[in-house]
DNA sequence: ACCCGAAGTGGAACCGGTTCCACTTTTGTA
DNA sequence: TACAAAAGTGGAACCGGTTCCACTTCGGGT
């Protein structure tokens, strides 16, 4: 086990001084004569010489590091999330540190604290919607946050990133009500985050605009994590009037939801029309293939990268940004009429 | 956007010198006068001091880090995998940075690069199969390395976690001999890996105990990226004697493998009985529910970390360790008798 | 009362980079 | 040819911790 050569070592072997070589490290931070440049250059390669990240960000104040910051790699919603944004982060030269919540806000606050150890210049998260203060301490002491697919209404000054929510709830209520269903099932995140918020209205403005009545017992808003989709599934299923159609609109759920239709032996589309809020393969490959609203997650995370880069190098224009990326919805086999739908 | 205290703040504070404030960080480093420990204790929390990662590290020589070099967080293999991995990190106070390789070893290079730059303490990989002299660079200054599921041969002295191979090949290959299939199709990874090659001895085994002959163009080991599987299904499908089962043994081409499978209306047990190496909710979401080798993520997690960890406090007998931890056949719905299965 | 070792403390070097600044050597221009 | 501006260079401080070591203080044993 030997040891790593320094940029003493270099400058030593080059016969040159570290500033010398600190300025060919970083170009345009001094100049250099060409053939010293050439020289330093060639023992680098020789020694293999690779300058140690720990020192640099140790004078630089800040790290070229985000931290990422989500519930639960085992949900593929979050899974593709982060290696979009793994990918986007390396295209830049950003390493990643990655945390997860389990939806826990100790556990949040814990890997906050952790990355600020680190300082590293940014956060991607997807917040729990606890630790108001521990956020903000973190934006004051310079560290940019973007948050994906969920807002912190109280945390006015970070940028998010999301779908259109409204919209994509609005729509595929929409579609469904043009297949004739009345009694259509929302199964939504909690209602603490925007997101929750701004699904529930879109699907309301679907049935005012078709001058249908909302059962509030329709609407369900569960937590990102644990079972309580397929629990509300089933409660649904159990009501005296069940609905004739499902909207599943919260993405950590889904899977948890379509099992317990699976296991209650519901048919698709015969007893149950179903979209889900997805971007999921294995969606695809289901019988019937499910219709879903695509989160275009390339999309979130290009532009999650994208602020906080753009934060870091100072090339942004001040206030917060919210930035709302269209949602594809792709009808598949898991809807029908009414009119063909077995009523129990 | 303020300034973060430093240990010689809390030095000035508390009126002592930081040599004293360092020990109280650091328990066993050094006695400390209980009155000044806890003056020390209540000005750091005052203050809300947090000791910067980077100095640490910087004078330590290594960082409270480990890489996880994977393919591909988009594949719920890799995803599962890294979430575990994650959270038994962090219960031992140990951060994740995550890269991915795509499977490219230009790309693994690089991550190398960087996390030795990084000076991590660790590496958990699955390895592309490349950049020999890299890994044994990095072994050779000190990174502790861990390859799960796969091996490089060439890399005597890396410890290895994966599971039994040989064993969960042939006795899924035996399953279905026993229902009296003799053209049984594999899949599996490139023949370059230890993985690749364990799993058709396995199967070849499973064939010579039966007495059967095996048909090397039923097997097929394709690249653990791109759309391979689904082209290897594709092609097995054309054969003039199809295949009448199927075993997937490529975790990553799993996806690409069933999606050619329904893409081509094949039925699945009716004309094909399928195994597939995975350990995914939705192979049990699907019709049928997919009858799968478990690959017991946890378990590989829990040991590729306790070997790195185990590693970095210098517990660990000297040579390297393979860890072998079996796998879970699961039967479920998509392997039929041959005497039912209709012979194209 | 005396001495020795342990407990407690702080000063300063060190880890490996970056950066400021003073200094020397070129260059360009009048 | 003279002299200011620009290019090139190296010394040293600095970032924020850890650690070694010298020094002081205290306690216990004889």
């Amino acid at each position: 086990m030997k040891k790593a050569p320094t940029i003493r070592d270099v400058a030593a072997a080059a016969g040159v001084s570290v500033s010398v070589v600190s300025r060919v490290l970083n170009p345009d931070s001094g100049p250099v004569a060409p053939a010293k440049r050439q020289e330093v250059v060639r023992v680098i390669d020789e020694l293999g010489y690779r300058p140690r990240a720990a020192a640099r960000e140790l004078s630089a104040g800040h790290a070229l590091t985000i931290g990422l910051v989500v519930t639960d790699l085992s949900n593929p919603f979050f899974a593709r999330l982060a290696d979009r944004i793994v990918w986007e982060a390396r295209s830049h030269g950003v390493q990643v540190v990655l945390m997860t919540t389990q939806e826990d806000p100790h556990l949040e606050a814990e890997s906050l604290d952790t990355l600020l150890d680190r300082s590293v210049s940014g956060v991607i998260a997807t917040p729990t919607g606890g630790n108001i203060e521990k956020w903000a301490r973190l934006q004051d002491l310079g560290v940019n946050v973007v948050f994906v697919d969920r807002t912190i209404e109280e945390l006015g000054d970070a940028d998010v990133v999301s779908i259109e929510n409204f919209d994509s709830a609005q729509r595929s209520t929409e579609y469904l009500i043009g297949l004739g269903h009345t009694r259509i099932a929302l199964v939504t995140g909690p209602l603490s985050t925007s997101t929750g918020r701004a699904r529930i209205s879109g699907y309301r403005a679907a049935h005012e605009s078709a001058s249908l009545p909302v059962d509030p017992l329709l609407i369900r808003d569960v937590p990102f994590r644990g079972d309580a989709g397929g629990d509300a599934v089933g409660s649904l299923l159990a009501m005296p009037q069940p609905p004739t159609a499902l909207i599943v609109a919260n993405t950590a759920q889904v899977q948890s939801s379509v099992r317990r239709l699976v296991q209650k032996g519901v048919r698709i589309p015969e007893d149950l029309s179903v979209i889900v809020f997805d971007d999921n393969p294995w969606t695809e490959l289901m019988s019937p293939p499910l219709s879903v609203i695509r989160q275009p997650l390339d999309m979130l995370a290009v532009h999650a990268i994208e602020l906080v880069l753009g934060r870091m190098q100072g090339r942004l224009p001040e206030g917060p940004r919210l930035i709302e990326v269209k949602a594809d919805f792709l009808p598949r086999n898991s809807c029908a009429p009414l009119a063909q739908t077995a009523i129990r």
